[in-house]
DNA sequence: GTCTATATAGTGATAGAC
DNA sequence: GTCTATCACTATATAGAC
């Protein structure tokens, strides 16, 4: 991937941002240089700060961005039965996070690395998303649907459970994704069903 | 922490493994510098290496040690009902895990630091673990206690769901570890049962 | 916009004095 | 057993040519 000379501003920046998010997922932010991320581009190390203003900015960049899709994408619809809104929760968990291992696994892996400014963004983002199912619960209790003695906790415990998903899924291994959201949904309804 | 000299070879090395697992907990494996291990510890940065051929060689010890505990005290008797073993589980786990943050924060995230050789040996202390759980499952299973389409997948799943425990709890919180326990086997308990 | 070259600082590990 | 000093590298980030 050695390029040679010319302008490629509109197509450099998405691939630095790729390089970096394959390569901190594969090593790790620490131990992953700027030299790596540009050799991977195929530019020399210097160019890349045309388009990040340091190491820092691509990692939380990265980041935020993925918790902003994650967001955004997070199926919303308050008129449901809360039965039907978890069920919704819990495919939408297991499919966005399917889909995006490396986003994943970053997000979670590299928060340490962040500075205490950038921490605390993507940590309000993070609490966003799990209040969202913390708010189906408690409407599933208070409407007599389910017994759930503190949802904050039950709200964390099925957040672990399900992107626990990602250490061992892959594509094309034993259990098709719909089988995976099957079983994961059976026990996250029996765990909060009277 | 500053010494001056002489001889101190018993409690050193205690006390290297303290600090590196300490600091790789806090800041990163790829992160923490030899001289800041030797920092913490009160020596200079080349005494380390009367106590550890290398950096690496204190990270797979620290993981080594962790996991071999684990398995050493999870809690195995056969004749119980899958039912009561499964509950000491789960009770287990919790309080493992908890009383030692920084080793299992270690075991999670320095995985991919590890040498190919050290990873196997680790990965495969991690898989003796979850055989455990596994076995319990398939043993009311055949008892016609659980109903569990899966074994594997709910054992990942419980494993995913009580590890997530050390992301939130803190000693002197709102909640008990007592509490913590009850709350979360109530939740495995309805996910298995019939 | 990318290159080469470089400033400045840090890294893991070792050698040899005491 | 710990020290100081050092080797050989690598790191992030910047300056200036093209």
């Amino acid at each position: 991937m050695a390029r040679t000379t010319g302008s490629h501003s509109d197509i450099t920046g998405p691939r630095v941002r790729a390089a970096a998010l394959r390569l901190f997922a594969a090593g790790g932010y620490a131990a992953v240089s700027m030299r790596a991320i540009a050799a991977e581009v195929g530019v020399q190390a210097g160019a890349l700060y045309n388009y990040t203003p340091d190491k820092q900015s691509l990692l939380f960049d990265l980041m935020q961005g993925h918790m902003t899709d994650l967001l955004a994408e997070t199926p919303s619809d308050p008129t449901r039965p809360a039965m039907q809104q978890l069920q919704d929760f819990v495919a939408f968990h297991i499919r966005f996070h399917a889909d995006r291992p490396d986003e994943v696994f970053i997000a979670y892996m590299e928060l340490r690395n962040l500075t205490p400014e950038n921490f605390a963004v993507i940590e309000g983002l993070r609490r966003e998303y799990e209040d969202r199912l913390e708010t189906i619960l408690r409407t599933g209790v208070e409407n007599g649907y389910f017994a759930v003695a503190d949802p904050k906790i039950v709200t964390l415990a099925i957040i672990a459970m399900l992107t626990g998903v990602n250490t061992w899924y892959r594509a094309g291994g034993r259990l098709s994704l719909d089988e995976v959201v099957a079983q994961y949904w059976d026990m996250v309804r029996k765990a909060v069903t009277v």
